[in-house]
DNA sequence: CCGCTCAGAGATGTCGACAATCGGCAGATG
DNA sequence: CATCTGCCGATTGTCGACATCTCTGAGCGG
């Protein structure tokens, strides 16, 4: 078993993604480090330290000598951030697709039929985490680290920040038949035309969320 | 005028650069922070605020418990930063080649004409210095600000990490030949060929500075 | 009524000291 | 001689207090 070392820093960036993933943490909120403190009953240096790890993941947004802040996306933000993760993992994927075994395609397939069958089944929760599965399965071929990081710590903060809006993105249909046509590329082994759709993929999810978040 | 402040923080990360780039520190070394502290003439606290940057942005390795290091790349690291680098600006000039005036194609070439002068008057520094005008004036019509974050964090790593050995990767003839190519890439207006030839040249100049840095 | 000044509250920035942890070495043990 | 164990020095992790800066709004003058 592989022992964890949990230091006070990484307690407060997970209790951070526990406000923001539970809507205690609204956009535009200012997190201020001393009622952080008070909280958690620890002091500021560890606060500070997991604030600066927060701002390295697009999670925070620092203003010098003024506070740490949630960030308030304006739709094109919105847009940008998934079309960028749309870039890298598109690149991810083109460059690392003849790495994959005849199992690891059928899993691809699996996973999204698993999907289909949860959303028809309006189990939300599921879609979301196998959604995940999947994605994490398309870039675990791929071995240029630098793209991996980029890649995970932007599908970090869009995950945190854009949870909730996931589960009504696309009907039951829609979610099987986009996956199946970024499975499909995979399998195909088409370098160009995998980059094409998983761009297209995430640049027209940004552009659903950027109007759901602006609707609510 | 603009007002800049400086805080202790930012100070701390000007004079890391420095000991980076005058060699004053070297890969595999550790960046004590009593060390600096003392020496600057500060407490560490904003010695550690700077780690914490200097570590978002690829400069530093942290080994929680233990301490930063100046990273020692291995040749598959290098290539992959530069080869991110270039998914990144590629993307970025393909999604903006639209967005260039007449006298911004001019500048590129005029500038392309004047790196490969400065290189037959072997002034590397006025190489390197306009080569970074080049790949500025690139990136500036790209509207996509995550994009931009991305390029830009990762060029400055490989800038500070590998400034040394920008001089020595290409003779001035095929300096010419190379920015040419983009150039005219993007002034040609293809999205393709434009992300197609500037992966190339980050890919092959990652490939040529591992080896150069093996060989040393 | 509008704009400026300036003091106060509250936040971040910095400090020096103490605690927890890691890596290596000496010595014991088989 | 090889290996393990426990200690030791050095470095990072955390703390509470103080310094400095920003924002706000009350008061004043035009």
């Amino acid at each position: 078993m592989a022992i964890i070392k949990k230091t006070y820093k990484d307690q407060v960036i997970d209790h951070v993604y526990e406000l923001l993933l539970t809507g205690e943490l609204s956009p535009g909120q200012q997190l201020k480090e001393s009622l952080l403190a008070a909280q958690m009953g620890i002091s500021r240096a560890p606060i500070r330290e997991a604030m600066k790890e927060l701002i390295m993941n697009g999670l925070v947004d620092y203003r010098p000598q003024v506070g740490n802040f949630i960030p308030v996306l304006s739709p094109k933000e919105i847009i940008d951030s998934y079309t960028t993760r749309g870039v890298l993992e598109g690149y991810a994927v083109m460059e690392s697709c003849g790495n994959f075994s005849a199992a690891e395609f059928d899993t691809l397939f699996r996973l999204t039929e698993e999907m289909e069958n949860h959303a028809l089944a309006l189990n939300q929760k599921l879609v979301v985490e196998v959604g995940g599965q999947f994605h994490d399965l398309l870039i675990s071929r791929c071995n240029n680290l630098q793209v991996i990081e980029y890649t995970n710590r932007l599908s970090l903060k869009l995950h945190i920040l854009f949870y909730k809006y996931w589960a009504t993105l696309y009907d039951a249909r829609e979610i099987g038949r986009r996956h199946r046509l970024i499975a499909e590329a995979v399998y195909a082994q088409e370098p160009l035309r995998i980059e094409q759709v998983i761009r297209e993929h995430y640049r027209q999810s940004g552009s659903l969320i950027a109007e759901l978040r602006q609707g609510a």
